[in-house]
DNA sequence: AGCACCTATTAGCACCATAAAATGAGCCCG
DNA sequence: CGGGCTCATTTTATGGTGCTAATAGGTGCT
């Protein structure tokens, strides 16, 4: 590799005006500034930025920790981040937390032996109060943005969320437009922000029109297509007597839809079947899913704005962008009775 | 942040002795080594990769660069090597090309000031035999596995790819298997490797058969859903004569069999449509997709296999994984027909 | 004395902020 | 008209960033 000395060598120059030349500072004359710079061009001189970051104790580097790329809703978001860092100068190292608490210190502290500029994590939601790894973010001054709800545990941080809360109650007002009143729902993992945001709205549009939380109308799914598919199977099981259902996220939807149409039910005719979100998957889904738009890539954007800020010494206030209702085919009126009794007829 | 020197001076040893008790080294008496390591864990020593980088010779960083997430075809691929690296202590810089050169040399060029030990990338394909920064990589020695199938400008390179050739030939054998005469092709970018064996493989298949590539059958699409449904538009305005469209991969298959529906066509009776690559989105379309699976996990467990080798010194094969035909409900047997001349009735 | 076994010193790795030094241009005055 | 002077511009020297391979040095034990 090519090194600042190599040049300066072969031109009879001292390392520091190189450094300068190749830097694109003052106090050199536009002469040798050209000589080195050409001939640093010729040999492919590249800096280390190993060496540049250990001396200007800065990295350019953030990290970004998420539960895993599989999951759709963080496709855009990471885009968003990695266009608006590369724009800036900056690079993205990403590491994937898996959901486990183990696994998020172990990226954590990895990112710390890198010596980010500056963290954005989807954090492993859990209760309590307190989360070491966070403690010590916090005590090391780490620039962190939040990409998503905050919680208890970590309350300090500045977040960049969408209005859950708002967007699940408009599903369920949506659902209950169409006359229907026995909606299930579908829960996310109850650790989670996002799932307990979305769950308060649906509550809230239930009691606005008198009604209440059925728990028998509550089933516990997941986050994945699986878990959507499974909680289907409880419902169909257990004959509920639902004629909609609610799921926390556009991939619960589709699993419990899909399992619903493999079973001869028609969507939204037997049963309407919303989900969150909008990802790809829902929009295509056999039966166009009614769905919630996230501006998932505006939420990219705005992550990095806050960074930008917190690099500034600045606090910025944490953000909520609102989502809106995206009513498609999976979600109609509502039928007489609900399709599940009929079914057992038939299974 | 505290560095060797802080624990060094703090227990009055010398920096040396710190440094090798955190790493664990021998030389150093047991309960030294426990003393340092106890004060260190309390002080919250991180060591610093950057200068660890610098002394070492070595970074413990992989630059992985790809066209885009928003393409489903990486996620998998990206989640393999993200946690075969994680497994081996490396990190993982993630870059996006877009798809253009600019973008990716510059992304390369940033890979090479830090000092990446190694580099995935899924090339911008272009024309031509020469590329000046795969040069580069050439002769700078980078340790380079490619994603995907070489093209002449990157020929020397080791690659990990899926034997696309042959999942395109059982494709259209498969359709042609369905009683299909007259099987439309959604080609992709002309430059890309992959459309190139995906369209050989549709060729072979038909020659087989005693058939011959029609041009009037093969619609110039792209690698999106967009692209798919634009070339739907044009297969309609055009009133093609095919009974079945072969895609090039799932997302233009899905623009495509989407747009039919949305016109009043019925997949598969009216008409067959078959993607490529097995994506989600293609599994819970609307018309379950037929497909091809692609093992992308393995195939980025592979590619880590071949960048382990480069790392040892070895130069290890380039790979080539089979795919097979994931038949599902969107291709049937052929209609007598064609339905688009009815279709243009219709409008 | 010789042998383990443990610790300290040295010398960079590639780069850059800062301070110090060299160069040169302009100017005045003997 | 040339030598000395100032001052601005350009270049070089110094030292330090955190860490570690290699080597030298020290201790207590047999």
């Amino acid at each position: 590799m090519v090194r600042l000395k190599d040049i300066a060598d072969r031109l009879g120059v001292s390392v520091m005006t190189v450094s300068k030349a190749v830097r694109d500072e003052k106090d050199v004359s536009v002469a040798t500034k050209a000589r080195i710079r050409q001939l640093a061009q010729e040999m492919g001189y590249v800096p280390d930025s190993s060496a540049q970051g250990l001396r200007n104790r800065t990295t350019k580097l953030f990290g970004l920790a998420i539960s895993s790329l599989t999951n759709p809703a963080f496709t855009r978001l990471v885009m968003a981040l990695e266009d608006s860092a590369y724009e800036l100068g900056y690079e993205v190292l990403l590491a994937h937390t898996l959901n486990t608490q183990e696994r998020e210190e172990a990226c954590l502290r990895r990112f710390l032996s890198r010596r980010i500029d500056g963290l954005f994590i989807s954090p492993v939601y859990r209760m309590g109060t307190e989360a070491r790894i966070y403690g010590e973010l916090l005590s090391r001054h780490i620039p962190t943005v939040v990409l998503g709800h905050t919680a208890p545990f970590c309350s300090q941080f500045v977040s960049i969320a969408t209005d859950d809360l708002l967007a699940g109650y408009a599903v369920t007002r949506h659902l209950l437009k169409l006359g229907h009143k026995r909606i299930a729902f579908l829960a996310g993992p109850l650790a989670t922000p996002w799932h307990q945001e979305r769950f308060e709205g649906y509550r809230r549009a239930l009691r606005e029109d008198g009604l209440d939380v059925d728990d028998k109308l509550v089933f516990q799914a997941g986050r994945t297509i699986e878990d959507g598919a499974k909680a289907a199977t409880q419902m169909m099981s257990e004959s509920t007597d639902a004629t909609a259902v609610q799921a926390v996220n556009d991939l619960v939807a589709v699993g419990c839809a899909n399992e619903f149409l493999n079973r001869g039910l028609a969507i939204p005719q037997d049963i309407s079947v919303a989900g969150f979100g909008n990802t790809a998957i829902g929009e295509y889904f056999r039966v166009p899913l009614t769905s919630t738009r996230q501006p998932r890539y505006r939420l990219g954007l705005a992550a990095m704005e806050a960074m930008q800020q917190l690099l500034r010494g600045n606090r910025p206030e944490s953000k909520r962008l609102s989502a809106e209702l995206l009513p498609r085919q999976s979600t109609g009126t509502a039928p007489a009775t609900s399709p599940f009794k009929r079914l057992k007829g038939l299974a």
